[in-house]
DNA sequence: GCCTATCTATCGAACGCTCGTTAGATTTTT
DNA sequence: AAAAATCTAACGAGCGTTCGATAGATAGGC
């Protein structure tokens, strides 16, 4: 315990996806509620914060916020019931840390491409595909928490979630739009596309257990969905399907 | 009241997606409880059951089925929380009842094409896409239910859900495989290509708010998914992107 | 036609238990 | 010894579930 808490920054400030860790997580998440946690040595409270969030996240994404019990909570954590308070001083609280976080270190990240990427949009949209898919692998029960619970939050928390699911559609949205005026894509590409290509990103963590069960890598999954993305992008007229098709009902 | 129950059969046994009615649902679950329901009486049983699973979804859909008490029930359906018990005989049966029926319809529906569309890959591809999401536009509350609750699912419930999303995805496979074979499909199309076509068809729902408030109608997100979808088999070789491309990290 | 016995469907109070939260005592660190 | 961090014990509220009571319909004997 004898290191001196130098560094207490933003915390991944960069837009090095793969680089985000738990620990780093935490002590943003410290610095951001500096007073709601009432124990002030660092030393103590990161290390103690990163048991109780990863318990926490543990706990919820199996079985859902809701029913974990702070009793389950302090038992996983090793703190007392009454100890935990000294963290957060209700259990909403407690998700705000952790959703406030996520969808903070997802803008963080993709609004900030290497600049090697921004003067091509093909480049641009595989690297934040790619980029997208390595941050969510690597920060996984926080983002199943964060976008899977959601829909049972408090009306507020919930707001978060929306707001920051439409903030990442909107960074595909404009990488699109750039990559038609430039011409590499197609100018009749469907405006719903940026909205669909968020449901195929979250599946590699929604359905993390079917992929890691049939071996399909992160590799393997990001170069499947850029194909798709790209496919749908840049198709010339010639070969598109013809007419909307045959319908149910 | 004076109806004489008759046809109290099986419940949209067709494959016509849209005429699926959540009356037909109550009245295939009450046939499939009959020994844990105890009101004999179906004139009586079939309306107060709508009435309970109506609410039930309402419920649940706003703050998840665990959240959900049944005195809220009990509110919402104007039943005693001790009346409730004779519809079903714990919690957990009322999450099966919703489940099992729902994952049986879309079994029934997307197992059984019109003849007009098995020949030719394409047609049926479409029809399967268009069919799931008139299934799910009709049904809508029960898929909320079942596929976002499933994550805080017990155990044994949660098997009914993943067994069911593996039966959708499987049957895309096989339209794909046939389309492969009958050569109308590229050869190298991604095998994981059907799993991607599932969270496509399920942001149909599960976003269906954010749809709606842009006004997109489910032609045009059937016909952009159909696209989509087809744009990744159909393609040429020649204009495929090139490598794997960009990696963040 | 009426009284009685039986059955069906529903009610609402009560039980044992767990929940989130708090306050005061206790331990650990400085 | 003072301060900081944590623990223990308790509170009231709410949970899923049970169960005896009951209103209304139904059927049979006279």
């Amino acid at each position: 315990m004898g290191r001196p808490s130098v560094e207490q920054q933003p915390a991944a400030g960069a837009g090095d996806a793969a680089s985000v860790t738990t620990g780093d997580l935490c002590r943003s998440i410290l610095a951001r509620h500096r007073d709601t946690v009432s124990v002030r040595n660092p030393e103590l409270a990161v290390p103690r914060l990163q048991r109780i969030l990863e318990a926490a996240l543990d706990l919820s994404n199996s079985g859902g916020f809701q029913a974990m019990s702070l009793r389950d909570l302090s038992r996983a954590s090793g703190l007392s019931t009454g100890g935990l308070y000294a963290y957060f001083d209700s259990k909403t609280t407690l998700l705000k840390m952790i959703l406030v976080e996520v969808t903070d270190v997802v803008e963080r990240v993709l609004s900030d491409p290497p600049e090697t990427v921004t003067t091509d949009p093909v480049a641009h949209l595989r690297w934040m595909i790619d980029a997208h898919l390595a941050l969510t692998e690597n920060l996984l029960p926080w983002f199943t928490f964060a976008f899977m619970e959601a829909k049972n939050f408090p009306p507020a928390e919930r707001r978060i979630a929306i707001d920051s699911e439409e903030l990442t559609e909107r960074l595909f949205g404009e990488v699109i739009a750039r990559g038609v005026e430039t011409g590499c894509f197609r100018a009749d590409a469907s405006p719903l596309l940026p909205a669909l290509i968020k449901p195929l990103l979250q599946d590699w963590y929604v359905k993390r257990a079917k992929y890691r069960r049939r071996n399909v890598t992160r590799e393997t999954y990001s170069a499947t969905v850029q194909e798709v993305v790209l496919a749908a992008c840049l198709a010339e007229e010639g070969e598109r399907p013809t007419g909307p098709g045959a319908r149910a009902g």
